[in-house]
DNA sequence: GGTTAATATAAGTCACAACTTATTTAGGAG
DNA sequence: CTCCTAAATAAGTTGTGACTTATATTAACC
């Protein structure tokens, strides 16, 4: 899961789009638009970034007709936020033991649903680890 | 730079190398070894990983004697959550601007050097984009 | 000096992910 | 029903990044 949300947010399309959907909600056609002539890309190479992302819950979906408008999911932000949380206290400030605590509250709150999601393609892989 | 920190996290092995550090200062040779019981990886391969990592302002380094010894670099770290904040008013969350206060101190707070870094592979890409 | 140990670099291979074009699915309008 | 538009999926190509083995660097020790 952990691994899910770095590996869409690796990509600059890919952050490209949550930046765009942070500004607020769009359909599919208009991120196509945008990243079209940002990056020259296609309609579908968008339409598979739009998955991966659905993948991950960095982002949500809502039909409206024929149109599909995407939105920001906190919920995967939130899994980042989380993994950052183990850095806390090599961030060395007095404050973090708070930080860690929003994080602490947010997990509870989050959604719990999505199917989807990842192979591994990496051999070994001993227990008690992130990926 | 903001692309190099994500692109660096994007893989499971760097992202195990951050947590074994977040533990505490390791050699490399101390990460190679645990790299090879986990992933099942070489040397070599993991001295390329910490190379991407140390591009990425993730990972300090210090020489001593023949060892090198690597430790969590928050000034990476700060990236994500600089660019996490961008969102922060998405999460609907009271405590929000205390949090993003959290990540402007640390901003200033952040040390300065390191050269290195980054291609830009794909084609286009317009003024004004995160990447 | 020579030898061993710790790490980094060089060069080459291969799987995969990011694209492409073509097609399918699905909803609204005439 | 047919036609158009919006979006997703299918199938195929290709650049690149994560590996490999082999070698170079650098420091310590004898």
């Amino acid at each position: 899961m952990i691994g899910t949300v770095f590996d869409a947010l690796g990509d600059p399309v890919r952050r490209r789009i949550l930046e765009l959907l942070g500004d607020g909600e769009r359909p599919a056609g208009a991120i196509a638009h945008a990243l079209h002539l940002q990056f020259g890309i296609s309609q579908p190479a968008a339409s598979q970034h739009l998955r991966v992302l659905r993948g991950a819950g960095l982002v949500t979906v809502r039909a409206e007709g024929t149109r599909r408008i995407y939105g920001v999911d906190t919920a995967g932000l939130a899994v980042i936020q989380d993994w950052l949380a183990r850095f806390a206290d090599a961030f060395a400030q007095p404050l973090d033991a708070l930080e860690t605590e929003l994080a602490r509250g947010r997990r509870e709150r989050r959604r719990t649903g999505r199917a989807d999601a990842a192979r591994q393609p990496r051999p070994a892989d001993a227990p008690g680890v992130t990926a």
